[in-house]
This record gives C-alpha cells, structure tokens and sequence, in this order.
DNA sequence: ACTGTATATACTTTATATAGTATATATTTA
DNA sequence: TAAATATATACTATATAAAGTATATACAGT
C-alpha cells in the first residue's frame, strides 16, 4: 500500500478516528456510529472505502456488521495514532475521548443480552 | 495546525519529497525543480501552498527564493518522514534517492562560483 | 533603459472527493 | 410471509484540489 493513500486516508478527521477505535478492537457499525455521532450513509461509505483500501476487514454476525483492522496493521497508521495520542491539539484530544466513550459503550453493551456480538464486547481491554 | 491539514499536505508525495529534501537543508526552488523534475509552476504553487500552511518559509537572494522548515519542524513531519525513511516501499526509496540527488547537487554547484546561494551549498550535511 | 533568469500569480479546465436523499439487501423475529 | 433492524449501494449535487497555459514580478548584468 502507497503511503500517500494511506496518508489521504487519515486525513479525513473521522477516518482517523474510525482507526483510532479499531485499534482498540472489533466493533460493530452501529456502535461506531454512536460513538463518532455521524449518520449511517457517511459511517458506511467510509468504513467500505477503508476496507476496499484495504486497512480493514469485515464479517457478518446476525444483522451486525463487525469491522476490524487487518492483521497485521499498516505500520504507518500504528506510528501515527500512537504519535497523536500523546500529541496535544483538538484532534488528538478526540482520540482519547472516542476511546473513553468505548469503553462506556462495552460496559453498557455487556449488560444487556443480544444487544451487541459477543466478539465485540469480549475484547474490551485497549491497546 | 489540524493534524488532518497536515497528513492531506503530505498525502501528496511531491510535497512530500519536498519536505523531505529541506529536512536536510535550505534550497532555492531551481534547485528542487532539477531534483524532482517537475515544471516550474507546479513546483512553485506548491511550495506557496505549503507556506501558507505554515510549514516552510522563504526569503530572498538575489534572484533565489530560498526555502526551509519553519523551526521548529512539526513534530508528525519529522515523525512521519523518520519513520518512511526506514520503512520499505516506492515512495520511501524514492525519498533516498532524493537526498543522494541533493548531496550530488550541492557538491556539483558549490564548485561553480555563484550559481547557488552561499546560505544553501553551507548546509551540505544532514540530519 | 534593455535583456535574461528565477519565481509567482491569474485564469481556465479537469479531476477527485464529499454529502445528501432515496432505495436496496440481508437477517432476525413474530 | 410480513415487519423490523442493521447495513450497503445508487444516484445526484456540490465542493475541493490539481494541472496547464499564459502572463506578471523581481532582480542582475550589460
């Protein structure tokens, strides 16, 4: 993969971020989509744009989408989340909270049964 | 400076290869021109692009614009560019083969008096 | 003042990316 | 089989960026 594509991939704030959850582990598309509060259309089409990129794979469990990173991940985008996680400006900040606000999803999610795959909610613990 | 603006700015690999030429030292846009052999205009649109963002600045002599990095380097350029020049792939060879083009230039022209600007065949050593 | 060289800008065309709306598909449950 | 939920796709509209050509500016040397 070209890192210029790579590069115009997280140039994109909420692509970025996408990222930025995945690390953390699979999720389901609905789930990205309360945490990054966007509609359905823009989560769709850009997860599809990443998988086509080639950055993320995809299965399906029940009518739930779960959205993963290939393994093994792209080395650029490891580097670059780890460099803006300890960065300081507003981008970098909504990286830690978007993984705050997983963190409080799974929590919820694991409670109520049937309401998110188990192989989501089994993978709670960060990178 | 938006992180995003940042990766999209490098998310072109001419400019790219531009920061990384005057990561190792000030040149006047002639000079890049020959290095990466692409017509004037571009070269020029691109470089007002880039300092306008903020990432390079500029001054005179005679009838050289002189180019560097803006000190102090942002840290994801550095970040970025460190990490390209170790990795494997097209663009990242193509940025070695850039600096080795500098270093030949410099020797070339530090010998024909007055056809580069001092502050620029001074700098002949990198990062 | 005139010429040549280096660089920048204006303007136009073309390509690329984004956003929005509506609709389609896949699956589960009743 | 019908309805509900989650997700994807098609189509259109709009915005953004890139490329090319021509022209302008700034300076140096004659």
């Amino acid at each position: 993969m070209e890192a210029s594509e790579i590069y115009k991939c997280i140039a994109d704030p909420q692509r970025l971020r996408i990222l930025n959850l995945l690390e953390a582990g699979p999720l389901c598309v609905c789930h990205m989509q309360e945490i990054l509060e966007v509609p359905q259309v823009k989560m769709s089409k850009q997860l599809s744009s990443m998988k086509q990129l080639g950055l993320l794979k995809a299965h399906r469990e029940g009518t739930w989408m779960i959205y993963k990173l290939v393994d093994p991940v792209e080395g650029l985008i490891t580097a670059n989340l780890c460099y803006l996680r300890e960065a300081a400006c507003a981008e970098c900040n909504q990286l830690q909270r978007d993984l705050t606000k997983r963190e409080k999803l799974i929590l919820k999610v694991t409670k109520i049964e049937n309401d998110c795959p188990q192989e989501v909610y089994q993978q709670i613990t960060c990178c």
